[in-house]
DNA sequence: TCAAAAGTGTTGTCGCTACACCCATGT
DNA sequence: ACATGGGTGTAGCGACAACACTTTTGA
């Protein structure tokens, strides 16, 4: 890593969700130095003197695993006096959205051990990450049904079951499938690529992509988005 | 100011809102400092080491104008490199609801003049401090639409058009009086002090009180808060 | 032919909107 | 008596919830 002067009584951190296998999970490091050594916590870091607050995250996240063009919101930002053994340290918690089908697992340059782990069975983390995790979850949670950021953790062609399924378990409720569809299809931010799934051993689904624009245009006519 | 270690690259700062004869406003001091001396900003100040970060905006408050058991939220963290010009500082902004009517203009230790404005009428302010103010305007638009915070701007007893009236200026939007009323009374989270107004040179409104437990048992019952 | 998921309509209910007049009080 | 805001009910419409069967495909 470059010698960048550090601002270093305050630090990011990252929880980064992905959908895999039909569930949440969210990328955990192993720590390699002391405090805590060996015990898991959100991957974090500081921010240079010369970069922007809301670049640091992103930074940091494509030092980890290559990955670029990632949706990453501030959830708030943390600063009780003793929530870092060490010294004082405030720290600037962000979430981010990673299709986990684009990630190929690159180890980066400090050699941290990573690992996705599922939401709902969520170790105890190091020092206050726990809080923090459930920050960022608890904001998911709420932007998902008015902000039509969930595609973010798919991939860009998916079925609505796909679709439905993902609210269902991020959101941590159930929804009726056609009542779901009438509703997603009427909000006409779905463009339907005229493909369909392949190799499946049931009737293929028609594949939907999300439309920007669409999206846009709802706005501007203003009209709100929810789930 | 005791000689307490501050944390001198990032600051806090305040949106302070009030409700005063039918419009929202904002409280705004004007520096006596150079960079932009003389010029309109938000009240703002330094996190002491020893000092948990959600505690500085309040002890600031106190400081300014005396008041205590406030309603204070944080908005979020603005950190571009360039945002402040003398040094790299980057500042959580918190924002405030005060009963105008409870508050006693103390001026504090600092000696500051401070102003009230209009939030409709924000001049141009030092440095960042137009975003930043824009970003707690936002934040409190919607959290009033979904968390009975609104009730921290007027006096404990209200008649219901005052509400109404509180509600139309945040939101600026105008609501009809009779469903409005109907809507809120529905709720079940108003208790009816039997008081009236009095001195007034028309029929007296009833004046109603915001009812904390009647809302905690709503939100047990798994009802939301919408307006 | 079976298993597995895709896809599709109707009905009742509830909440929202729109809308106009009489009442109480002080001057 | 007049001016000012307080207080009230209803009808129509649209959005949402509940609900079950047929279709397609690969194995």
């Amino acid at each position: 890593m470059a010698a960048k002067t550090e601002i270093s009584n305050f630090s990011i951190d990252c929880v980064i969700f992905g959908f895999d296998k039909g569930e949440l999970k969210a990328l955990l490091i192993k720590r390699n130095t002391e405090p805590d050594f060996g015990k898991l916590g959100l991957p974090g870091g500081f921010v240079y003197l010369d970069e922007d607050l809301d670049a640091a995250p992103i930074r940091r996240l494509h030092e980890l695993t290559g990955l670029t063009d990632i949706y990453m919101k501030q959830v708030g930002t943390f600063g009780k006096t003793d929530r870092y053994p060490i010294r004082r340290v405030i720290t600037v918690v962000y979430y981010a959205l990673v299709r986990v089908s684009d990630y190929s697992m690159k180890i980066g340059e400090d050699a941290l051990e990573l690992h996705w782990v599922p939401v709902n069975q969520m170790p105890e983390l190091t020092f206050d990450h726990n809080d923090l995790f459930n920050a960022a979850l608890t904001t998911l949670q709420e932007q998902v049904r008015i902000d039509p950021i969930i595609f973010n953790l798919l991939p860009k062609d998916f079925s609505l079951s796909d679709l439905q399924i993902v609210y269902e378990t991020v959101t941590m409720q159930k929804f009726d499938k056609r009542n779901f569809r009438k509703k997603i299809l009427n909000l006409g931010i779905l463009h339907d690529t005229g493909k369909k799934q392949n190799n499946v051993s049931h009737r293929a689904a028609r594949l939907y992509r999300f439309d920007k624009k669409a999206y846009q245009k709802m706005l501007k006519r203003g009209q709100m988005f929810a789930i």
